[in-house]
DNA sequence: GATGACATGTAATCAGTTACATGATTAG
DNA sequence: CTAATCATGTAACTGATTACATGTCATC
């Protein structure tokens, strides 16, 4: 009877425009894969969840050059729980990141391999910091400026936001640790 | 016979003290909670693995004023297989960030029921920033400025650096989230 | 005698990933 | 005919959380 994240992550996109699970899944990769992600095999069980519970509603759509699909649309009870999710404050989310841990124990590693770990990761993060920021451009391009808070844009305008600040803080200190970890390879 | 995660995060506290379990479910709170948390029940089961592996020992210690307790001692192997891990890059994260995905959807909420989210937001962050600048400014004190990249305590003090920077900028975001959401409500 | 810190475990459940499985349709 | 994209599902496994379970010792 309770909705999971994911559903809501599901209604999120359906309260933007019909889909199918197939055009979910994709868009589950991009845009919301960049703060939520799911495959495929975690997606189907969750609609069939979501219709069974009245949030949406599917019907059967005959394509002619591509194979038939399940096209689901929200319904007025699934805006309505999502609308009340959306404000809910969420549970504090369970920090785990792989490279900190790395980094507490980073004294005990060979300090060369370490330069090098950290220049890989700044590289990663650049990559990424370069592409939120195209995205960030491309909404401001393509919506005349920044989208107002009552508009579907701004959920992507914000987000990205978020992502460039934080790269650029995951670049800074990537290059802060190479310079940290230099300092000792040249005494 | 593959270590997880977790026994790397067992084991790297345990390159700095032997500890008993319960020792070591104090420390995944604090400090290795800030990024990377397992409750005891993950805790002693990852032990006896560990243990199977020869990564680490145990002996039992009597004490006079509380329970016998296991002792756990990392191994010249274990010692090893931490070191090499330390350096490998980590696989790419899974991000998920429930707040963003309500931000993505925030078009769809009441506007002053969002303000109100995002102001708690920005207190929760602002307190979690006060509280890793309180822990900085702890190390810079007790290790006559900052540790060097060979000592275990730069792995406190490079941690707690990255998450001030976060916790900056996750407090600027929701601030700046406060503001476009007010000018919707001003019009 | 009760509460709380110390101490160690197991069991049940949940969310998420990887692998398995099938089939339509188009483009090369 | 083969590979790629579109399309939908199930099964097995893994990592992590919550709940269950037990017991010592000190303090109030």
């Amino acid at each position: 009877m309770r909705i999971s994240t994911l559903g809501y992550a599901l209604l999120t996109l359906l309260a933007r425009e019909p889909l199918s699970g197939y055009d979910l899944a994709q868009r589950m990769k991009r845009p919301l894969g960049f703060f939520w992600q799911a495959q495929h095999s975690q997606i189907y069980p969750e609609l069939a969840d979501l219709e069974e519970q009245g949030c949406i509603l599917h019907q059967v759509v005959m394509q002619e050059d591509r194979p038939p699909k399940k096209l689901y649309t929200i319904t007025g009870a699934g805006r309505t729980i999502l609308q009340a999710w959306v404000t809910q404050p969420p549970a504090p989310p369970p920090q785990r990141n792989e490279l900190l841990l790395k980094t507490y124990a980073i004294w005990l590693a060979d300090q060369a391999l370490a330069v090098d770990l950290f220049r890989t990761q700044e590289q990663l993060h650049a990559e990424r910091l370069a592409l939120y920021e195209q995205i960030q451009a491309n909404i401001e391009r393509t919506s005349g400026g920044r989208p107002r808070s009552h508009e579907p844009r701004f959920g992507d305008y914000a987000t990205v936001r978020m992502g460039v600040a934080y790269e650029r803080e995951y670049v800074a200190w990537c290059r802060w640790m190479v310079e940290q970890l230099q300092q000792a390879l040249e005494s």
